[in-house]
DNA sequence: AGCACGCCGACT
DNA sequence: GTCGGCGTGCTC
């Protein structure tokens, strides 16, 4: 007797654990690990993953496998491992793993339905309209179910569940030829002369020496109907059947192949131990360092040539706003159809098909954001993950991973090179770079030998004294004007989107709240309303203040859309684009912006976040930061960091090419590091400046970091059962450890609901993980019941 | 997570 | 007496 280890698709404390299942005999040989397979379970059926063939078991009643929901498995060996891993370091439930390994269209959707029985009285035919069954939803809606219930209990009707699939591929009609060539002309001869069209298409399939074709494009070049082709069908000269096809993504688009450039001294030295690593299949973690526009790229591309020349398989992660065409296109110009492209932009079909290529072999490279990671290949030969320090690596979800540290872990298992690519390194990797943990790289010059374009920060405490009281400071906006005068293109960058922040009462100082959150409302000017970013409630603009009646009420606080008006007003004549979350939200605007400003059809290119990656038009001769400090004062000991990144990021736009460009930082703090050393373009030292502040805090990379957060409608319960969590974990981490709270989360309440935290600093305590989760385990009754919610975080990249 | 089972109060 | 509210515990 075969037993299968099944993996159930609840993701709960109680049910993390294999249960075990007969496989019939019908599937006997056919079920193997890492598939997915229809279990009963209690009531319900449900999904479920077998992990492991058994042939004895001690469990007593054992059930059936329903039947098995693949014919090949879906997770090998190897991500099975790595699962088991994933759950243990991230403190998840298996199931959660596995499903944040798989396209969604995995994730099973579940039905009931009630279905009657044969022998069942007239009024449940009345009720189910003479059918069968119905679904549970529908009977719900129809309001059914009481009358229903009844025939249940009574035994006329059973519920039955039912596990959909929504891996649904995508078929077409294919015909081909089925006759000899003689054949089709005796045939032409044959047809009654008012056969007009039959004949015609004969004679299309004897003249063109047809092969297989789609039915749809067969009528279109034959220039028939549909019907002629049925005719066809019938009389046994064509023959028909559905074929799988992909959702290609990048079907109407056109790439042309690039060969291999010439690499410099510095490239070529970096490639050396890369190439070693390949050919010793000897996993190492290299760190390459490069400024922007030192042809990190290129060493990317070269290396991945060698892989597959090797026959092996690459992995290139990008962060998922740089997933542009430009990006797809530098990979699908050298490898062609060997590319697959996975990011969440993609429909959950095409997603699916492209994952399916991997799976098939049918490609050797995927280029993908965060969750490419875990392509199935078997035979890895690299993974790349480029602009390493981007924060979109760690899954703010469960399962709360980092891309890098799975990436490591496939890299030792497929003993295969991983590289880290940035111009600014997260601390953490260069400081393991410098412990020599990693292999450090360094690409220091540009390859036009073009220096970084000068950057200039602005004082805006200066400009408010000289009666300068608008968003643009003098310096930045004579520029944008000289450049509107020469023909050349600005890109001005601001990290918040909407028109205003908040809004104060200028009498009594009284600030909109949300009455759900802890957190100040902001304006919307499209929709005219005030929004809560995190609860998403709305309402309207007060026009005088709810504390005082005062109606001097001000906006405060500058989003993208505020520019952009007051741009048009001192600027009439320009053109202008704005680029951020509002004005992307449809498929293919973001592309759409990009190339109507890459066209010249803009002048000023006004954006967030997501302007900082990838633009690489040779007209940017300006670059304009109009708030430097919005990221500086968070309450996140990365903000430094984080700042340094994108200023450096969104500096390195100007002047890529023949003409020269220019950077204006405008900030409040022009003497804090983060800034001062951006606009030197010195990671180096910004690197030891930094490096000093987390070393006084204790923060990574010195220490690793566990974030708790509890979350309770009562104020109190929160409190106190943070405070138990923490005196737990106090007497069960050693002394080197450090641990902070209860204190309120950044965001104390958010939807009526209070959050505190426990902080614990740590730098190597065995016992942690068990200890975290006994704390799980511990809540677990009052979680569900009382709708306490606890989260555990290991390395939290957003503190909220 | 869902679902059944079982116990208690409120009403036909 | 029965209906339905929710607390409890189990699912191979």
């Amino acid at each position: 007797m075969t037993i299968a280890q099944v993996i159930v698709d609840v993701p709960s404390l109680g049910t993390d654990k294999v249960f075990d299942y007969r496989i019939p005999k019908k599937w006997d040989g056919m079920i193997q690990p890492g598939m997915r397979v229809a279990v009963p379970f209690g009531p319900r059926s449900i999904q479920g993953f077998v992990i492991r063939l058994i042939d004895h078991t001690d469990i007593g009643k054992i059930k059936d496998i329903i039947q098995p929901l693949d014919l090949t498995p879906v997770l090998n060996e190897e991500l099975l491992q790595l699962g088991d891993w994933m759950a243990r370091e991230t403190i998840s439930y298996k199931v959660s793993v596995f499903h944040a390994m798989l396209p969604v269209a995995m994730k099973a959707k579940y039905e009931k339905m009630i279905r009657k029985k044969d022998d069942a009285p007239l009024l449940l035919e009345e009720l189910l309209k003479n059918k069968q069954e119905i679904s549970w939803k529908e009977a719900e809606k129809r309001n059914l179910l009481p009358a229903l219930y009844k025939e249940i209990q009574s035994g006329n009707a059973e519920v039955i569940y039912f596990v959909k699939d929504r891996a649904r591929k995508k078929l077409k009609r294919v015909v081909e030829p089925i006759v000899r060539k003689d054949e089709m002309e005796e045939m032409l001869q044959a047809l009654p002369s008012n056969a007009f069209n039959q004949k015609k298409l004969v004679y299309h399939l004897l003249k063109s020496n047809q092969g297989m074709i789609e039915a749809a494009d067969l009528a279109k070049k034959a220039e028939v109907p549909a019907s002629t082709i049925k005719a066809l069908i019938k009389k046994g000269v064509l023959s028909e059947h559905m074929v799988e096809e992909y959702r290609d993504p990048y079907e109407h688009k056109n790439f042309e192949r690039t060969s291999p450039l010439p690499l410099t001294k510095e490239q070529q030295a970096a490639m050396k131990p890369i190439l070693h690593s390949i050919e010793h299949q000897s996993h190492e973690t290299f760190l390459l360092y490069g400024v922007t526009g030192s042809g990190k790229t290129e060493v990317y591309l070269q290396a991945i040539q060698e892989v597959i020349k090797q026959g092996k398989e690459a992995i290139v992660l990008v962060p998922e706003i740089a997933l542009t065409p430009q990006m797809v296109e530098r990979f699908k110009g050298r490898f062609g159809s060997d590319v697959a492209v996975l990011h969440s932009r993609l429909s959950i079909g095409e997603q699916y098909d492209e994952w399916r290529k991997i799976q098939k072999k049918e490609v050797k490279v995927v280029v993908g954001a965060r969750s490419a990671v875990f392509a199935p290949f078997e035979h890895l030969g690299i993974i790349i993950i480029d602009e390493e320090h981007e924060s979109s690596y760690k899954q703010e979800e469960i399962p709360r991973y980092h891309a890098r540290e799975v990436a490591i872990k496939r890299g030792e298992y497929h003993r295969c090179p991983v590289i880290l690519g940035s111009a600014t390194p997260s601390l953490e990797s260069f400081a393991r770079a410098q412990k020599g943990v990693y292999h450090l790289l360094t690409l220091s010059k540009r390859m036009n030998d073009r220096g970084m374009p000068p950057v200039s920060v602005v004082d805006m405490r200066e400009e408010l004294r000289g009666g300068n009281r608008s968003m643009f400071s003098t310096e930045l906006f004579e520029k944008i004007k000289d450049r509107l005068q020469k023909e050349e293109q600005t890109v001005l960058f601001l990290n918040r989107r909407g028109h205003s922040t908040f809004i104060m009462c200028r009498d009594c100082g009284y600030v909109m709240q949300c009455p759900h959150c802890d957190i100040s409302m902001t304006y919307h000017r499209s929709s005219s309303e005030m929004k809560c970013h995190y609860c998403g409630f709305q309402t309207g603009v007060p026009t005088e203040c709810p504390e005082c009646s005062s109606n001097h009420i001000r906006y405060f606080g500058m989003g993208t859309q505020k520019v952009e008006e007051e741009l048009v007003k001192l600027l009439p004549e320009a053109r202008i684009v704005r680029m951020d979350v509002d004005t992307t939200t449809r498929k293919g605007a973001h592309e759409r912006i990009l190339e109507h400003f890459q066209a010249g059809k803009a002048d000023i290119l006004l954006g967030t976040q997501m302007i900082a990656k990838g633009l690489d038009f040779p007209n940017i001769t300006l670059v304009g930061v109009l708030s430097a400090d919005t990221m500086l004062h968070l309450p996140d000991f990365r903000a430094a960091e984080k700042t340094f990144q994108l200023l450096t990021q969104v500096s390195g736009r100007a002047g890529r090419h023949e003409l020269l460009g220019e950077v204006v930082v405008q900030t409040y703090t022009p003497e804090h590091y983060s800034i001062q050393l951006a606009a030197m373009q010195d990671y180096q030292r910004f690197y030891n400046e930094e490096m000093s502040m987390r070393k006084i805090g204790s923060y990574p990379p010195f220490y690793y970091l566990a974030l708790v957060t509890v979350i309770h409608e009562d104020l109190l319960q929160a409190v106190t059962v943070t405070e138990k969590i923490s005196n737990f974990l106090k007497s069960n981490v050693s002394r080197e450890a450090i641990l902070l709270g209860p204190v309120a989360s950044p965001i104390p309440k958010i939807n009526n609901r209070y959050r505190y935290q426990c902080l614990i600093k740590y730098k190597r305590e065995p016992n942690l993980f068990s200890a975290l989760r006994k704390i799980l385990e511990h809540y677990n009754p009052q979680a569900s019941r009382d709708g306490l919610s606890i989260t555990i975080d290991i390395n939290p990249y957003n503190m909220m």
